[in-house]
Order: C-alpha cells, then sequence, then structure tokens
DNA sequence: GTCTCTGCAAACGTTTTGCAAGTAG
DNA sequence: CTACTTGCAAAACGTTTGCAGAGAC
C-alpha cells in the first residue's frame, strides 16, 4: 500500500464513510495510480491485494465517493469514465495521440477568465465553472 | 425534409460519400435538431421518414461522418456520445440542471485565449486545440 | 445490534460487429 | 459491374441493480 492507511482511514471517516478495507483500497488506488484511472485500472490494482473484490463494488464505492466528494468523475472523449482524487481546479490536457490526461494548473490563467467572464457575462445563464480542455499532442521527441 | 436536399447531397459529394437517402436523412437529422443530438435523438427524426432504418446504420453513417469531418462528435458528462454538425470553433455551455448543451462563440475569448499560450507555452506540449467547457445554469427564471 | 457495505449474478443502455442482400456511382 | 452501404441480429462494452450474507461502528 502506498500510502499510509491511516490517512486514508481519517479520510473517509471525515466524510462520514465507514473505512473498509475495500474502500481503503480503492482511495489508495486512486491517489497511487494518480493520473485519471478508469474503473478498470482501479480494478486491476486493488485486485493485486484483494482479489476478490467485485466490479459492482468497485463502482459503488466510486459513486459513493463522487457523491460525498471524495473523488471527481471526469468524463474523456472516448466512451468510458475516470476517476480524478485531485479537488482543487484545474484543467486538462489531453494527449491525443497516446490517449492520457494530465493537470495543468495556471493560476494567472484562472485570473484572466475569471476577469473576462466578469465583464461579458453570458445572457440568461449564471456560470459555475469554467474548464479548459486543451487538445495535442507531446512534442518532446519530434520525428 | 427541413434542408434543401441538394446541399446534403453535395456535402456528402465533397467528401467522397455515396449520397443514400439514409445519409441525407441523418445528415439532415443533425442539421435539424441542431443541439448536439444524441444517436437515440438522430434515430427518432429520421424514422419518421425512414421507419426501417436500423440502428446499427445510424451509428456507422455518425461514424463514417465523423472520420470524413462532415461532424464532430461530443462528450458530455453523462456518457452518451452527441454529434454536432457545426464545425467552426466554438465553446460549450453545459446547462447542469437541464442536461442541455449550448454553443458558445466569442472571438474577444479566443484571442485572449490565443495570446495567452503563445506566451505561456506548455513544456513538451504542443497545442492543437483550447475548448471551454462552461458549467452553469440558466438564471432566465429566478425562484 | 444496527445499519451499511460487499459479492455475485443478472440486467441495462449504448455502441459495435459480421454477414448476406441491396444499391449508388 | 463493382465496391460500398444497408438491415438485422447477436454480442460487446461499461455500468447499474437487487438481494442475501458479512462486517464496521
Amino acid at each position: 500500500m502506498a500510502i499510509h492507511q491511516q490517512l486514508l482511514q481519517q479520510k473517509l471517516s471525515e466524510k462520514g464513510l465507514k473505512a473498509t478495507p475495500q474502500r481503503i483500497a480503492i482511495l489508495d488506488a486512486i491517489y497511487t495510480l494518480n493520473n485519471h484511472p478508469t474503473a478498470e485500472q482501479i480494478t486491476d490494482f486493488v485486485r493485486a491485494a484483494h482479489p476478490t473484490i467485485s466490479i459492482g463494488t468497485i463502482y459503488k464505492t466510486l459513486d459513493t465517493f463522487v457523491k460525498k466528494n471524495v473523488i471527481h468523475k471526469v468524463s474523456t472523449p472516448d466512451e468510458v469514465m475516470r476517476y480524478d482524487g485531485i479537488l482543487t481546479p484545474h484543467h486538462h490536457l489531453y494527449h491525443t495521440d497516446s490517449n492520457v490526461i494530465t493537470d495543468y494548473v495556471n493560476e494567472e490563467l484562472d485570473e484572466l477568465l475569471k476577469t473576462f467572464f466578469e465583464k461579458h457575462a453570458i445572457e440568461g445563464y449564471e456560470i459555475n465553472s469554467v474548464k479548459l480542455n486543451i487538445y495535442g499532442n507531446s512534442n518532446e521527441h519530434p520525428k
């Protein structure tokens, strides 16, 4: 278990959730896998330590976590849901070629957007949050 | 048929696609329904004129259209794919309460974003496009 | 002891597939 | 005429559900 169990247990109790071994393992999986894992990736990870955990439990637990605001659900261009353990506001970089999603945080950008939408209110619409989806590719190893 | 058939036919031929009645009807449906219809909504619309069209055909056709860049596929917070006949760049307003998605176009915003990302290149990453997801609700009829 | 959670298996809705027959170019 | 498209049915896929037994508090 990569993250100290007490911390995970505490996190669950804080939200009024029973700290079962399965839940601790699932939360650990999300934090350890870190990069927006799918339910399947979480299952694979958790099964290493809990071979008998069922998919139903995984989904129910993830659902509970989302409802209790322990994690977020992220929709992706392909039709699989992903889960995100990072709750501070951030944008997403979609790596089109590798299907990887990384986080993008930039306060200056957020400030810019905030100012823009204060000046340009959308008629009849109240903005709750603004998230950028940035599509592109790694250019680390150009051909 | 809401949109003149010749135009639809032409649009298909341009992309090297055979202009079958089914394809014309599906394209018409997307343009007529207009606001990011689901495959189901498209099917319902098309069945009014083509009662025997099969769901398989709808999906295959939509897929072909996306591949040939006749339409775009839009992923949504709930797990249904939607299709978009408007190919000019635009952002999306997610109406959380009603599940409606409307378009948001603002050149000043796009200019702002372009300038921002020119100044703040993301290391190792080449941006292809930037799309805003704006979440919120209508405040037209406040309680 | 109570109330919630787990595991299992069945069901669900959406999307994909394989194939034979049909049709646009 | 030929290659692509259609319709159909079956199946794949990710996810949800119901229920009986197990476990956290």
